[in-house]
DNA sequence: TTGTATGCGTTATCAT
DNA sequence: ATGATAACGCATACAA
């Protein structure tokens, strides 16, 4: 691999004068710094990050930290940071981990290793303590879809609460008054900040939500096959579906489908996210649009920003709110 | 940030004996061994990435080059590559970035800047010439989904034609005998590659395809489904349809719907990948299932071994085959 | 078994 | 405007 030296050596000059010329540093002569250029051109030269990051006693790149590359969720996510990456002319150094205590700890920790500066992760195993100790230590430390209050600056995040309320306003809105909800039982805030929503919209509204009628199980596909199934072995009676996600829902419909119950006439059913899936799967999805991409390009453009010094607003916070996606699973309530 | 000096004067020893330790170095007493690795712990030491670059002038990281995270499909590459990743223990420098040539140039320098030795890289743009070079400078550089005969063993592909091939007979014994192929206008060897398979298929079977069988759009949902309305408008007579992919072949349905015309009654259609969408468009479609994720992991495990030296085999090459999902989307041709 | 010394490729601080 | 020179944190050859 050539060096600054091979080139201080070919261009006649010394390194000193080679690193200005690279950096755009202000001393450096107009001949000296076309001929140094030149050289650099003929030997095809490439600065050596990894020197760089030792002496800068930083690393530029953005790290990432998210659960799982294949949910088109994440994917969403990383595609919003990879936007702004390329845009800034940044690398990305990506850690995708499960959702395990364990194995984040380690991705953000090899991200430290590399000395690296900003960074976004997306933490749901991790502890409000330990998040924010990492805060402390890291200039650009970023949270998406965690809200934490003491570094509140430092979190982008939606509202789980208010789409809860979106989605059950809409069925309450086509005169339903039977609901049933599919949960999921293995994310810890989300689901019950959703189901919160629910609930208190319904309360408003003057019903309540029996426990008996709402069913956890994974947030996937097979999870949502798996509740409706329960849902129905157990006679529960309703008209309306608020499902945690758009994987659940597509689940349920296919249950529904089995037991010879037609979406939305039998029965309407929500979703949450709006991924891909919720067009694709017949019928077409209502479901809540989940702004994570843009959510996404927020939270890489606050870590850099951060990471940089500048001066980003410390007391302001950044709340994202879904919006109601109205497509072919929610109808009018059918009377029996 | 704590350096390895910090724990020798906490351990009362050298920094050389400390990075002895760090490394597993062989001659280090019991003892000393014990009491350094106390204190790396107390004080919470994280060695400097860079600086170990540097001195070792290698990355250890493993470089990924893919065009696009919000493709299901490179999202299922990205997560092969993780999961090798992952278990060695190793770290993913990621660079997204479109099909344009700048852009994949631009990509792999800067992994060469950071000294990466371990690279995965899905190239279309850039020609065999310069992947070559590269191939040539970088000890650990794989090419996936793409076959340079001189860097054979660097390359992990698929067997487009064979694919090709496959999806028509299928259909041949299905009994189908008037075709019309939705191919792609952008990508350049993987459609010219099936639809060659499709051609010596037909022609082995006595048929030969007319071009104007054949339709190129964009290789998304929204080709497809322009691609199907300019087969009907033309007046194509056709009882199958190849698609190139499954977003094609879905949005083909779609306006093969919209038109009035049912599948597999009215035509059947084959896809091509196998991607989440086969399995939730309805109906669910028959396509060729493309092994992506086993490949990213043979190319992540090649490139990794490349860049230790180990002696892999240089005169093999990783050719992996498509094979047939019967779904519901082809079905015995239907007298009209 | 342990310590000393040197260098990896840069940037940055001095002089000149 | 340019050139010595020191430092960054670490691995390692060589001494002890």
């Amino acid at each position: 691999m050539i060096t600054i030296k091979d080139i201080a050596n070919a261009a006649g000059v010394s390194h000193a004068t080679v690193s200005r010329v690279i950096n755009n540093g202000p001393k450096v002569g107009d001949e000296t710094r076309k001929r140094v250029k030149q050289v650099m051109q003929e030997l095809g030269y490439r600065p050596n990050a990894n020197a760089r990051a030792l002496v800068t006693q930083k690393h530029s790149a953005l790290g990432v930290v998210v659960a799982e590359l294949l949910d088109p969720f994440f994917a969403t996510l990383a595609h919003g940071i990879d936007s702004v990456a390329r845009q800034q002319n940044i690398q990305l150094l990506m850690s995708a981990g499960s959702i395990e205590k364990d194995t984040e700890l380690q991705a953000i920790d090899t991200l430290m290793q590399h000395r690296c500066e900003a960074m976004v992760v997306h933490s749901k195993a991790l502890d409000d303590d330990t998040l924010i100790e990492f805060a402390g230590q890291i200039p650009g430390f970023v949270l998406i879809n965690r809200y934490i209050p003491q570094i509140a600056h430092r979190c982008v995040w939606l509202d789980n609460t208010a789409g809860g309320k979106v989605m059950t306003q809409h069925l309450l809105d086509l005169g339903h008054r039977k609901f049933a909800v599919i949960s999921s039982r293995y994310q810890i805030d989300d689901p019950s900040e959703r189901l919160q929503g629910i609930r208190n919209t319904l309360h408003a509204a003057g019903l309540t939500l029996d426990d008996s009628h709402i069913e956890y199980s994974s947030p996937d596909q097979k999870g949502g096959e798996h509740a409706m199934r329960h849902l129905l072995a157990r006679g529960v009676d309703f008209t309306a579906v608020l499902a945690y996600n758009d994987a659940m829902a597509s689940g349920a419909m296919t249950t529904l489908s089995d037991h010879g119950l037609q979406v939305p006439t039998d029965a309407s059913i929500v979703g949450f996210d709006d991924v891909l899936l919720a067009k694709y799967c017949h019928p077409k999805l209502t479901t809540l649009h989940y702004p994570i991409e843009m959510m996404a390009v927020k939270a890489a453009e606050l870590a850099l920003a951060y990471a940089r010094g500048e001066p980003t607003s410390t007391t302001h916070t950044y709340k994202y709110t879904p919006t109601l996606v109205k497509r072919d699973s929610a109808a009018q309530v059918h009377p029996r």
